[in-house]
DNA sequence: GCTTAGGTTCAAAATTTATTGAAACTTCAG
DNA sequence: CTGAAGTTTCAATAAATTTTGAACCTAAGC
């Protein structure tokens, strides 16, 4: 027994009306949405990923949003986060208008490259403020104590983006 | 010359008037503010951290108070939270009524500390929930892709969970 | 060229999270 | 026991983040 539809006054578009999630889609997500906190990653972000994720086929931007009941801009935004973090990629049909989304093959390699965006900015950013603040203490005359811990702070920095690369080698690999 | 104290009306208790911040100090608790960000950890946490590392001796809650223009509050529950993850160790000295207070020797160790409390909890409460959902998921017959990537996911966690106390040891190894 | 399906943007609103400060609690010295 | 230093609690407030939705693009088809 279909619902009655919306007022369909003419039947203009035959808006298809989705399916709200089922439980086990719900646990899940809830499951995603928890670990996505960690990293700070938002809610709606790791919806969508989660339902892209308990889906066998494609999906496009109108079920996605239909199915999560959530607004034209989180789609949109969220879809954009996980396309930057190469989280999920388009399969486009040949000859048609709309795109459909599907996870990444690895959902391993997708949290390496998430990892990867907000910590070597990070690590990049602080490098030489790092090595300033140390250079200041030494010429300060302070503590040793002091001294020994932003060296190591240094030290560990520096490895760090030597061996990101390595571990998390940037798109093209 | 010294600021002429906060109007001393018979000079009551001498209340010390800290200074604030130090270009040096302020710079390396940016750092330690944007690596804490990633892991949601707040700021006022992380300028605490930062102050105790950046200075030799241990120091008090009215000097870390002070320093930071910070309020009772939110030293309070910064303390616990840094104590709460063995990132500080309180060296009260004997016969003295304040804890004082300095970082744990070991910043990796701290660091391990805080991720073990954040993403432990999270897995462990998964773990029920995840396999209910594969076995919903093997018992409607959904798509091998579905299943295999739920299969997958139970796979991680369980693993996770397992490699967790080697690599993380609990309070006591 | 026009029209429109399909998406994006972004300022405002809603929600979540962090901070404050005054009151309450604890513990030690006397 | 009393007094007060030292700290914690927590409701109220402030700040930061997320979500929404309506206006605005943009390319495809006609």
């Amino acid at each position: 027994m279909k619902p009655p539809s919306e007022k369909s006054a003419g039947r203009r578009k035959s808006r298809p009306s989705f399916e709200p999630l089922k439980p086990h889609e719900i646990e899940l997500a809830d499951f995603f949405v928890r670990m996505a906190g960690i990293l700070g990653v938002p809610r709606s972000v790791a919806e969508i990923y989660a339902l892209l994720y308990v889906t066998s086929g494609p999906l496009d931007f109108d079920h996605i949003q239909g199915r999560l009941g959530m607004s034209k801009g989180s789609v949109s935004q969220g879809l954009k986060f996980l396309r930057d973090h190469e989280m999920i990629l388009s399969v486009k049909e040949k000859g048609a208008r709309r795109e459909r989304w599907q996870p990444t093959p690895s959902l391993a390699a997708s949290l390496v490259a998430l990892l990867r965006s907000q910590v070597l900015p990070a690590l990049e950013q602080a490098q030489p403020g790092l090595q300033r603040v140390l250079a200041d203490a030494e010429q300060r005359g302070a503590q040793p104590e002091v001294i020994e811990r932003l060296t190591r702070l240094n030290r560990w920095n520096s490895r760090a983006l030597e061996l990101a690369p390595l571990l998390l080698p940037p798109p093209g690999a």
